[in-house]
DNA sequence: CTGAAAGCGCTTACAG
DNA sequence: CTGAAAGCGCTTACAG
């Protein structure tokens, strides 16, 4: 392995001069410079970045804490934070909030393995999370937030998107709506939750509480809570889904107890995955802006690596609905068309 | 920063033998021991990783490369290699190999950043890749293989799992068959698609050249290869589509056709991604063991961290066909069923 | 502008 | 069994 030592030599120079030109901040004399860039050429020198964190207490790499890599949505913002991460020439240290992986990926901090952490899937009993905040390192939770802790956010703006939803739907002549959403105390979903039922009381209606089923994320909690809503004897001639893959697992059903979609009943979901777009489900739903919420924690996260002591925000960017064919209709106040056929299940 | 100076001091000992208490492998005396175990315990201490990566030379990270992260099969393939990595204690890093992730994932082996790297998507031409083999650096290929370089690889066994399908359409009676394929030159798809075709030849069948669609692997490339076959005159009554995702779209254009699965034609995928069991899927597929592939790898990459003279092999993993309600049949062998009703499309 | 030197925090021969 | 010391490969004051 060849070391700036080696360069040194080659170039006929010390290895601190080496070390200068690789740095390029510092003054070195054009002739020397020259040198020992054609002996970095010659030798192939690679710095070695253990040494380099040593000395600088810099890692250049970056945790990312993600969790059910089940639901489509982690990978698109995985991979929007990978993007962004190779920009600013940032390694990507991962883990899965599942198990020990937010522990270690906390402990990686004080190991010096990495700068700082993205936390994708922050909860409020989240041990390790509380540890890394309570011990100042950089830490920026994206996606899912927490109400009252001290520390960088972003996350689309869940209550809007809810509300948007509700809006679309009481515009388009629905009276009678359902939800479907994961457990309770999770940011992004109690938000459009929150901002749904808020829209509709605006449009003068309320949320039934009968219509109203939880599960878990998964496909299949979609497809049972659908199943109860359309086995009902007044089922919802409409459903907000809390996520895509929740829609997904209401299309599913829908589709196996032969109730159209958007004749018979219409469906919401919240993220747009690419998936969203398939025939199989053309679903219309909220779409979150993964990639400049992925580039804004990035941004936060390294602001903070340099400057511990800036003071926190919180930055909720804008959701847009998209309409597909889940739905029959443009949104809401673009034009008006008459209510659907309420459902025959 | 707590140092082990530090825990030295408090525990009344050398810093030496504090660094041997962690080591656990050198010998001391049970009262200094504990004396020591105490001193971390009232210290905090966390080893400084970046240090002890620069005296050892193992970074106790592994570099990942994956591609494609839109294609869900990657996202199951980086679970069961985080889960492995985390049950033997190392880091994972991750890139992606569209972009400079490859070059990038190559150069963080020299600068110290990762042990070895884990390929997921090789390709003959990848420049990195070559450089990081002739570097004789510590490489394992899993799923994408490549023929005649020297390297370990694992793949699940695809010729295999191709004839599978072959022989379970043409033991339900299919005699006309479609193929719905990537680009030629991976080997995942490559492998899948010679062993149908050896497998249909075994039967007596052949694949005509004009039911052999190429296109990438999206939804949408199923989606139009599907369409092509079933605009034709003489549409095949199967498909085995090399890919589930490109099953998906074939699905979808199917149903956008009004052809119905399995009455009309009957559809099998590769690889048993988890959205293959969903209802508006339902699809019969071959299922790759994504964990003992990815276990495997991690063990090859490590023993090869270890010993860099070993020699490297490529492994093969069998694969097994699920049945589902795209194929209206047991497997072939098991119990006899008339063929399908040709399409009518 | 450049070199000699200190030091980041460990591990591991080398003595004793 | 334990300590003093060397050294992994860098960066960055400190002199000059």
């Amino acid at each position: 392995m060849v070391t700036s030592r080696d360069v040194a030599r080659v170039a006929g120079v010390s290895q601190a001069t080496v070390s200068r030109v690789l740095s390029g901040g510092a003054k070195v004399r054009p002739g020397t410079r020259d040198r020992v860039l054609r002996a970095l050429e010659t030798t192939g020198y690679v710095p070695n970045q253990a040494a380099r964190a040593m000395r600088t207490r810099r890692t250049g790499s970056v945790g990312v804490v993600v969790g059910r890599i089940t639901n489509p949505f982690y990978p698109e913002l995985l991979t929007a934070l990978s993007r962004k991460l190779g920009a600013v020439e940032q390694r990507m240290v991962l883990w899965d909030s599942e198990g020990p992986g937010a522990q270690t990926a906390v402990d990686a901090i004080r190991q010096r393995v990495v700068d700082g952490l993205v936390f994708t899937t922050a909860t409020a009993d989240l041990p390790p999370l509380a540890q890394a905040l309570a011990s100042g390192s950089p830490v920026v939770l994206v996606n899912r937030t927490l109400a009252g802790i001290s520390c960088d956010q972003v996350t689309s703006d869940n209550d809007a998107g809810g509300r948007l939803v509700a809006a679309y739907l009481a515009g388009h002549g629905h009276r009678r709506l359902g939800l479907l959403s994961g457990p309770r105390g999770i940011s992004t979903t109690d938000e459009r939750e929150t901002g749904y039922r808020a829209g509709l009381r605006e449009a003068g209606l309320s949320l039934p509480a009968e219509l109203v089923v939880r599960g878990e994320f998964h496909h299949n909690d979609g497809y049972e809570g659908m199943r109860r809503l359309l086995d009902r004897d007044d089922p919802p001639s409409a459903v907000f889904c809390t996520n895509d893959l929740i829609a997904f697992g209401a299309r599913d059903a829908a589709r196996a107890l032969g109730v159209r979609v958007p004749q018979d009943v219409w469906l919401v979901g919240y993220d747009d995955i690419p998936m969203a777009s398939w025939e199989a489900f053309d679903l219309t739903t909220v779409r979150q802006p993964i990639a400049a919420m992925a580039d804004l924690a990035v941004d936060l996260l390294l602001a903070r690596v340099e400057d511990r002591e800036r003071p926190p925000h919180t930055h909720r960017l804008p959701a847009e609905l998209v309409v597909r064919g889940s739905t029959a209709g443009v949104p809401a106040g673009a034009q008006s068309s008459g209510p659907p056929r309420s459902s025959g299940a």
